[in-house]
Order: C-alpha cells, then structure tokens, then sequence
DNA sequence: GTCTATAATTCGATAGAC
DNA sequence: GTCTATCGAATTATAGAC
C-alpha cells in the first residue's frame, strides 16, 4: 500500500498515534485503529516502536517533550535577568504551549487535545506523563520560591498547580467553550495567552495557604 | 458467595464500579475487574443495569447528580439573599464538593477521583457526563451575568470553565500533590474552599477579554 | 523494512438452568 | 435474583515469509 521512505512510515505512525491518544484516551486507544488510519500494517509498530506503552512513551517524546523544553528555556532566560517578575514566570509557562499549538493549525489542535488529556491518564500512563513534567514542575516551582521566598511551601505548589489546570483545561476543552458562546473556534495566542495570564497572575496575588 | 439482600448487590456494584471508573478510566474498566471485586456473579452487571454504558450513568446518576444538586440549591439560596457577591456565587460552587467529598473519608477519596477525571472522559462519556452539568453550568453562568451584566459574553463562559479546571485539578490530583510538599495528605475542606475561592476570586477580578 | 497469518488473551453481552 | 457457561468480537503481540 505504501512505498515511501522508511522515516515517514515511522512519522505517519507518530502522527495518527498522537490523535488516536488524544481523542480517545490511552486505555480508548487500539493499535488496529492508528495503524488502519496510517495506513500501515500491524507488525510495523511493534517493530518501529515496541509495544502500546512504548508508542505512548515515543509520542510524549516527539511532541510534549519540546514543549517543557521550551518552557524551561524561556524560564531560564527570564530568570537570569534583574528585573524578573512573577507575570514574566507566567508567560514563560503559556506562550511556549500555546504558540506552538496554535502556529500547527489543525495538527496544533490534535496536539492541544493531547497535551490537556496526557495529565489525566491512568496509571502507569500518568507516571510516563509525570516523569516528562517533573523537571518543568520544579523548576517553575523553584522559580516562584526564589521570587517570594517568605510563603509556606505549599503555596509554590499550589500556584503551580493552579496554573497548569488552567491550562490543561484550555487545551482539552477550548473547542467545544467557544462553541457556546460564538459560531467560530476561531482564536488568538496572544489573547489567549494574556487571558491566562492575567486570571493566574490576580488569582496568585495575596495567595496564602492556611497551616 | 454473596447472601446479603438484593439492594446490597446493587449498590456492591455501585460502589466498587465508581472506584474502578475512576482509577483507570472508563475504557480502562473492565466489567470483569469490578464483578471480581464486588464478589458478584458476571449477569449481575447486565440484570441490574444493561450495558457498560448504563452502569457508568447509573454511577454518574448515584454520586454525581446530587452534588450538582446541592450546588444549585446554594446557588438558588444566594440568589435571592440582597447582597450577593461573587465570592458569594463561587463558594456555592466550591463547598458541597469539597465538603462532601472530605466527609467521605477514604469513600470521598474515591469520590473525589471520580468527579474530577469523569469531566476529561472521551465520547460518548464525555457527552453523558456534559448532560449531568450542563444545567449547572448555565446556572452559574447566569450567576455572573446577573451579578455583572455589562462584560463580553466570553467573559461569563471562561470564569465558570476556569472555576472549573481549579476543583478538577484539586479532585483529581490533591493527593499527588499533597505528598509532594507534606508527608500527611490529610487536609481541611474549609482551608481548600478558602484556597480555591481566594485564587478563583482574585482572577476574576478585573478580568477582561479582548475581542 | 514490510507484510500476512495467527497465537493467546480479554472483553462485553447473553442464553438458559435454578 | 442469581449463577454457570459460553458466544462472538476485539485486543496486543509475535512468528516467519518475502
């Protein structure tokens, strides 16, 4: 059926894989359907990649896994000049993931879909997920602490948390919110990512966790 | 194996099926799994509820429903009280959760892991479960527009999705979360009403969405 | 690298005795 | 209402020819 290069069989696995997992969940997810899309055989996954799990792991890779890189750069370079502060940690952590997803268009939104749904697979997805997450999550943490270093230490994982929950459920729910209040899904970055940051910058100021 | 009366089997089913759905998701449950737990008979499933289907809404019907209950009543409550505010509207929002779930015990745990992930399920789920809270998200919806009728449109619809994803992420992930900064992960449903409205109610404040 | 064929399980659902 | 037995379909994974 096909005869291209053998990279592109490989990336043509990659693609559909990545939907399949975003539309239906990991456990959803059938290896005869991606490959019946992909237009592949059977065997040819277990070959390039390994087992289910192992597809899984190569999809976090190819596409989430430069996202947190991306994150962490931008974090970094906000962080080593003077005048940082918390909005600019903020947009460090939205601009990456919302950028990217909106620049690839349709392929951004299986991609966003993805990204929002891999944070609430089941085990021992969700120990995959968090293994790629974790150095983001620290970091970011880190970052808040050495900003304001007189809160209680829950409150850095708090903010954390509220933050990406925010954004979680802008990549998994997006489409179908801006259903209901206009025709087109139209959206912009920029807006969005000023939404975003604008709720989490005022939700964290004044922020304090009772003992 | 089992001797107990006819009700007891039911809500056996109930009980152990919420669990199952809400840690491996409903693709990853097996009828098996729950039936093997609940110490019952395979028929048992499909004599008291029908398919897999029917069963994931019975649990959504039994567990769900009267959380959505008890957060319109406190909405309806405040509604016709003079001074209502918006902390107001998001407490109203935020206890009958928290609180029942904190009461529940290792129940509410349980709980707690079913309400949060059953918003992330995929169709047909998704859409079953969109059913059992769209009144209450049209509701709240309201309340911010009667509270403050002079914002876009948008604005109404992102303050419920962000209140939202904020006691998603609590139900889902708090016990993660907790374990990662205290070596306990009891909490205080007062102190995590406190926290979430604190955060939901300074991000809504001067909130505005460019068009 | 690609493909067919199939092994080995597991699943949801149901028939039918008690 | 309960239970055993089983059907038919779907799954992952693999063996082996080309």
């Amino acid at each position: 059926m096909r005869n291209d290069t053998q990279a592109s069989t490989k990336d043509q696995i990659l693609d559909i894989a990545e939907s399949h997992f975003a539309t239906f969940g990991f456990a959803g997810t059938s290896l005869r359907g991606i490959i019946k899309e992909a237009n592949v055989n059977v065997a040819s996954v277990a070959y390039h990649f390994g087992s289910k799990d192992d597809l899984f792991a190569a999809v976090m890779q190819r596409f989430a896994a430069p996202v947190v890189e991306a994150q962490l750069n931008r974090l970094s370079s906000e962080m080593s000049q003077p005048n940082i502060t918390l909005e600019k940690i903020l947009r460090a952590f939205y601009e990456p993931p919302i950028q990217l997803v909106h620049s690839l268009g349709a392929k951004g939104e299986k991609l966003s879909l993805f990204l929002g749904r891999c944070h609430s697979e089941p085990e021992p997805i969700f120990s995959l997920v968090d293994s790629h997450f974790a150095s983001c999550r620290n970091r970011f943490i880190d970052a808040f602490k050495a900003l304001e270093p007189d809160k209680t230490e829950s409150v850095y994982h708090w903010r954390f948390e509220f933050m990406l929950s925010l954004i979680v459920n802008f990549l998994t729910r997006h489409k179908n919110i801006m259903q209901r209040y206009q025709t087109s899904t139209d959206w912009n970055a920029n807006d969005v990512v000023d939404m975003l940051c604008q709720f989490c910058l005022n939700g964290m100021s004044a922020q304090q966790i009772k003992k």
